[in-house]
DNA sequence: TTCTTTCGTGCAATATCGTGCATAATCAAG
DNA sequence: CTTGATTATGCACGATATTGCACGAAAGAA
C-alpha cells in the first residue's frame, strides 16, 4: 500500500466516522502503530487533522457532534466485531446478517483479506463498497424496513442457492433456557435458513442482548458454533450458558 | 511492446484502479522496475500522473474533494428528479436503477405516495427507508462496485420475475445517432432487461450526458417513452433529438 | 499516588529511487 | 545488406525513503 494512499484513507475514515484510533488503523491496515502515528503526525503538521492521545480528530470542530454520538453506539461493538473479523480466512464465503453489530464486523475486516461476503442487508453492502478484496453478493427480496434487510420468499430462495463457510448472526435475545430469539417472524425464518446453509454459525451478542428473550425463536443453542460476547460479560450469565454446554468467546 | 503503448496502458490502469505500483507493473509487463520507473518519471514530468514512493497516483488531487463533487452533483439533479417523481401514481410499481440521479428521484417521491419501488441499488433502498408509503423490493446479485448496483445472472433472473409500470433509467451517454450508452457491459445488459419488463421507460439525462457516447449500447432511442433533461438544455441537442422523433421532457 | 497505555526519538533493516554505463534493439541511409 | 546512429532496456551502486523495534518520557486511568 502506498503511503499517500494510506493517508488519504485515514482522512476518509476520519471524515466518515468522525475520529480515528491509531490501534484500530494499525490492525486494519496491517502496519505497526508507529507507522500510523507517523502518518497522523505528518497529517497534523499539514493541518489536515487534529492529533489527540490515542488517535486523531477532524481539523475543523464543526462536525464533531453527530458523529460522536453515532460512534459511541458503534464503538461498544467494535471489540466483538474485531474478534469476528479475525475469524474470517482468505477465500472464504462469509454471511453477514443485518444490524449494527454486523456492520461493525464489515468495517473491521482487514483490508488485505480476500473473501466473498453474502448479505441481505443493503447497509452491509454499502459498508463493504470500498474494501478492495471483498466480493459482495447481495440477497434480493422485499425490504423489511424496521431492520433494513430483505425478507420473504425471494430472499429465502436466494439464500437457498448459497453455501457459506461462516455466518455471523445477530439476534435480539440470547437466553440460556429460551435460546436465540428475534423480534420478527420473517427475520427469524431468514436467519434459520442462512444458518442451515452455513458450515459455521457464530452469534454476535452485545451486552444488552444477554439474558433477553424476544417473540420468535431462531435456532436452539446447540445449533450454534460460538457466541461472541463482550469481555465484561456477567459471570452469572456466563455460568448459565456453560451449564448448557455453550462456551462463550469473550472479546 | 511499444513505449507509448506501455505508457498509455499505465495511464489506463491508473484511471481504472486509482493507482499503480511500480513492482506490479514490472511483473505484469515483464520489464525491469527501472524501465517502469523511467516511464513513471516521464509521465510525471508531463503532468499526467503524480509520482509517489512505490508507484504513482492520478495527477488530480486527493480524494477529499470527491464527496463534495458528489454532493453538488446530486443537488443539480433535483429538478429532473422532481419531474420524474411527479410521474409516479399511487399503486404503481416503479423501477429505479443506480446512479445519483435515481437516488435524487427516490428522495423526491412525495411522502403521501403509496407505491412499490424495485431497485438493484442498495443506495436507493437506503434512500427510501424512511418513506412510509413505499414498499421496497431489492434485486439481488453480485455487486458491481464501481456503480454499486447488483449485476450478473442472479440479478437478471430477479428482474425477469418482475413487471414494473415505469422505469427510470440512468445512462452515461444520450446521443441522437448513437442512442443510449453506458460504461459497463453488465450494467447495459441489466438495463435492457429492466426496460423489457417495464411498461414505460423514462431516461434521466443530466446535462453532462447529453451528446455523450460510452462503450456499450443499452437500447435505441425509439424504445424509450421519454427523456427528462434539464430546462437549460442546449437547443442544438434538442433539435437533433426532435429530428429523430424523440421529444424531450424539460425539467 | 501507581499502573497502563500511548508517544516520540534513535536506530537498524529493508525497499525503493535515481544515475551512470554497458548491452541490445530499432531504424535510416548508403 | 551493411553500417552507424539513436533509442530502449537492464544492471550496478550509492542515495533516500519507509518501516518496525527498543527504550525512556508523557499522558490517562484507577
Amino acid at each position: 500500500m502506498l503511503t499517500l494512499e494510506r493517508k488519504a484513507l485515514i482522512l476518509e475514515t476520519l471524515n466518515s466516522e468522525g475520529r480515528v484510533v491509531a490501534k484500530d488503523l494499525s490492525q486494519k491496515l496491517d502496519l505497526s502503530e508507529d507507522t500510523i502515528r507517523r502518518d497522523l503526525r505528518e497529517l497534523a503538521a499539514e493541518g489536515l487533522l487534529q492529533r489527540v492521545h490515542g488517535g486523531a480528530l477532524p481539523a475543523s470542530k464543526a462536525l464533531t457532534d453527530l458523529p460522536t454520538r453515532r460512534k459511541t453506539a458503534v464503538s461498544d461493538k467494535t471489540a466483538i466485531a474485531k474478534v469476528a473479523a479475525a475469524m474470517v480466512k482468505n477465500g472464504q464465503i462469509v454471511f453477514l446478517d443485518g444490524g449494527t453489530t454486523a456492520v461493525a464486523v464489515a468495517r473491521a475486516l482487514p483490508l488485505e483479506l480476500n473473501a466473498t461476503a453474502v448479505t441481505h442487508s443493503p447497509d452491509i453492502a454499502v459498508a463493504l463498497l470500498d474494501h478492495p478484496g471483498i466480493e459482495i453478493e447481495l440477497v434480493g427480496g422485499r425490504i423489511y424496513k424496521h431492520s433494513n434487510v430483505t425478507v420473504g420468499a425471494v430472499a429465502m430462495e436466494g439464500i437457498a442457492h448459497i453455501r457459506a463457510d461462516i455466518y455471523f448472526m445477530g439476534v435480539t435475545g440470547v437466553h440460556p433456557e429460551q435460546g436465540l430469539t428475534t423480534g420478527s417472524r420473517e427475520e427469524a425464518a431468514i436467519k434459520r435458513s442462512i444458518s442451515r446453509q452455513s458450515a459455521e454459525t457464530i452469534v454476535l451478542a452485545s451486552h444488552e442482548k444477554l439474558g433477553a428473550v424476544s417473540a420468535y425463536d431462531v435456532i436452539s443453542l446447540d445449533q450454534v458454533d460460538g457466541i461472541i460476547v463482550e469481555r465484561n460479560c456477567a459471570r452469572e450469565f456466563s455460568d448459565a450458558m456453560a451449564s448448557k454446554g455453550v462456551s462463550l468467546i469473550k472479546a
